[in-house]
RNA sequence: GCACUCGUAGCUCAGCUGGAUAGAGCGCUGCCCUCCGAAGGCAGAGGUCACAGGUUCGAAUCCUGUCGAGUGCGCCA
């Protein structure tokens, strides 16, 4: 239960109930009110503007709406109180029951506490990593592998019907690239001295195992043949033995998608005609010339006639083109294939996630969808800023050209799966991140990981030694719940009941903006909570969890300790981490 | 020149879609282990939320402008 989406209907029901009686107008909107925790504890468990929201609708002053609306929600039998406080506000403080029922609620559910029924099981599309299959991963890639996963895992839990998917961009000019620089290592797989790679091509040794595969299948076959021979062959060799690096790459982060589309399929099952047509249908399609780009010295600027797609209608700056000059399809125009392809696969709700030099297309991609789902379809585009990769605060160098760029694969043996998924998503996806290789590995409260996994295994080291201390003892989740929870009378352990109360609160509000950070974030504070109240049993031993002569309390704060760990492996379980019982 | 993103403590960043006295971490100062893991915790100092207007009961949050940073800008993907 979100226990503020479960007010809002009380207090809804509330004003209702006031119209009823004719203290309040009737058919008021309450699209304005929220239900929230007060930023001060010291207010109370939840507070609302419910009075601030109405006042101007019902004519009346928000304290004088406040004071009808407070002794209807005081009467809630789990309410205590509820006072007026400020220009209006209604502050609610509720029964400890009905946070101890919450307890009881984690151990029930287990790590499916916070799955919502929010998405109402609304059919979903995210896109997510698409890179170039031209090569392994590397660290930029990583971002948005992480973030588009998360993002996912966060949608499916808020309860949606989650689809994940990969572009493969193996149409355009850079997959040509490839299979001429796999034809060298076929050449070398051969026998021939090839030398060193000549400029403009691809120089990684990966492609040295793609070159012997095609020499081991074919022979000579296509020695000394003309590139127009051979280049369909190796492409299509080349891209599918990339794609299963990229696969594996993604299986190194615990990544898996569902769907994996391929531009060059688009192209020829005649897709991107039928999106073209289904626009031009439309009346968005014609041919002009575009001014030149203001500012910019037009040096090789020539106007050129070109077919066009009137982005301008549905807030672009510019109209966009679909053709190159050799008529051939522009990269826009096969995602507008690719997108159209969704929408007709059913999916109304459209994320992409890109990198941040992609960020000039969202308008134009945007406006497409609008285009051709006839605004029934929203798209909304992720851009996962730059990761600075640094070793103890040093800029690590990374060269393309050289080959000395960081893969993924490097990066996620170095430090692991976790600690990699993690630290991506500490910062908003739009904030640029630095990712320091020596600090990330570090076991100290500096390391957000670190900080979160060790609350998780202090909380089962708390509960292998209460097996030790109380052999025979039932300390399973379903038998914790059964505990007397009432014993939980200190203000600490009851703050900590709220803050994951909030869990599902934070699952919702984090999926509905698509912001899977909030999750890390929730976690390290819930984790300094937990800290915190670990640190209180030092200073005095009456509360220390494992209280010697006194069972009943124990197993209630056994309760609280496998409540803390089920939560924080909940979340982990969105972020993509694996929750450790013991730190080593 | 235009567009997008951003500007919050000395540093790195949160701020739950407009709420009450703006929060963490690092760094600095001072404390807490005869130990349920000090791999941790507590306390203190530190901010006119870039600046100027506007919208309203109420603005770090929304709008406009200025300044500053990053990214992108017809036939690359």
């Amino acid at each position: 239960m979100n226990p503020f989406a479960e007010f809002r209907q009380r207090i809804a029901a509330a004003v209702a109930e006031l119209a009823r009686e004719g203290a309040l107008p009737q058919n008021l909107d309450l699209s304005g009110l929220t239900v929230e925790p007060p930023r001060d504890a010291a207010h109370g468990d939840i507070a609302t503007n419910a009075a601030l929201v109405l006042a101007k609708q019902a004519g009346m002053k928000p304290r004088d709406i406040a004071e009808k609306l407070a002794p209807v929600l005081g009467a809630d039998a789990d309410v205590t109180s509820a006072e007026i406080a400020g220009p209006g506000f209604v502050n609610l403080r509720l029964a400890d029951g009905f946070w101890y029922a919450r307890l009881a609620e984690i151990l029930t559910a287990g790590v499916a506490y916070g799955d919502s029924t929010i998405g109402a099981a609304a059919k979903v599309n995210v896109e997510y990593v698409s890179a170039n299959p031209t090569g392994p991963m590397h660290i930029g890639h990583c971002r948005g592998a992480v973030f588009g996963d998360a993002l996912g895992n966060l949608l499916a839990k808020g309860g949606f019907d989650v689809c994940r998917e990969y572009y493969i961009n193996d149409a355009g000019a850079q997959v040509d690239v490839l299979a001429r620089s796999a034809y060298l290592r076929y050449r070398e797989a051969l026998g021939e001295d090839i030398g060193a790679i000549p400029e403009g091509l691809y120089p990684g040794d990966y492609l040295k195992p793609v070159g012997a595969k095609i020499a081991a299948r074919d022979g000579a076959h296509w020695r000394g043949k003309p590139e127009a021979a051979w280049l369909a062959t190796f492409r299509a060799f080349a891209v599918d033995a990339m794609m299963d690096l990229i696969r594996d790459d993604l299986a190194a982060l615990g990544i898996r998608q569902d769907v994996f589309t391929s531009e060059l399929a688009l192209h020829r099952d005649g897709k991107v005609q039928e999106a073209i047509d289904a626009l031009s249908a439309k009346g968005l399609i014609y041919r002009g010339v575009l001014d030149p780009p203001k500012g910019k010295k037009p040096d090789d600027w020539e106007p050129r006639e070109q077919l066009l797609f009137k982005s301008t209608q549905f807030g672009d700056d510019v109209d966009r083109p679909l053709q190159k000059s050799d008529g051939s399809w522009t990269y826009f125009a096969s995602d507008i294939a690719y997108h159209r392809d969704k929408v007709r696969r059913g999916f109304n709700n459209l994320i992409d996630v890109w990198g941040a030099d992609h960020g000039g297309h969202i308008r134009r991609m945007s406006a497409a969808v609008k285009a051709l789902s006839d605004g029934k379809a929203a798209l909304d585009v992720k851009i996962c800023q730059l990761v600075n990769l640094l070793d103890r605060g040093q800029p690590v160098k990374m060269s393309k050209r050289s080959g000395t760029f960081v893969t993924l694969r490097e990066l996620v043996d170095e430090v692991g799966k976790d600690v990699v998924r993690f630290i991506m998503l500490t910062r908003k996806n739009d904030a640029p991140l630095d990712f320091d290789y020596a600090k990330v590995v570090e076991q100290s409260k500096d390391n957000p990981v670190f900080y979160v996994q060790y609350a998780h295994a202090r909380a089962h080291s708390v509960l292998r030694n209460a097996a030790a201390e109380m052999p025979g003892e039932d300390l399973s989740a379903a038998a914790l719940a059964r505990a007397d929870l009432a014993r939980l009378g200190h203000p600490a352990e009851l703050a900590l009941v709220r803050q994951m109360a909030n869990w599902p609160r934070t699952v919702e509000s984090a999926a509905e903006s698509h912001e899977p950070h909030r999750v890390a974030f929730y976690l390290y504070d819930l984790a300094s909570s937990f800290h915190g109240l670990w640190n209180l049993g030092k200073e005095q031993a009456s509360l220390r969890f494992i209280v010697a002569g006194d069972a009943e309390l124990t197993r209630a704060r056994l309760a609280l300790n496998r409540a803390l760990a089920t939560v924080i492996a909940s979340g982990l379980a969105v972020i993509g981490v694996r929750p450790v019982e013991e730190m080593r």
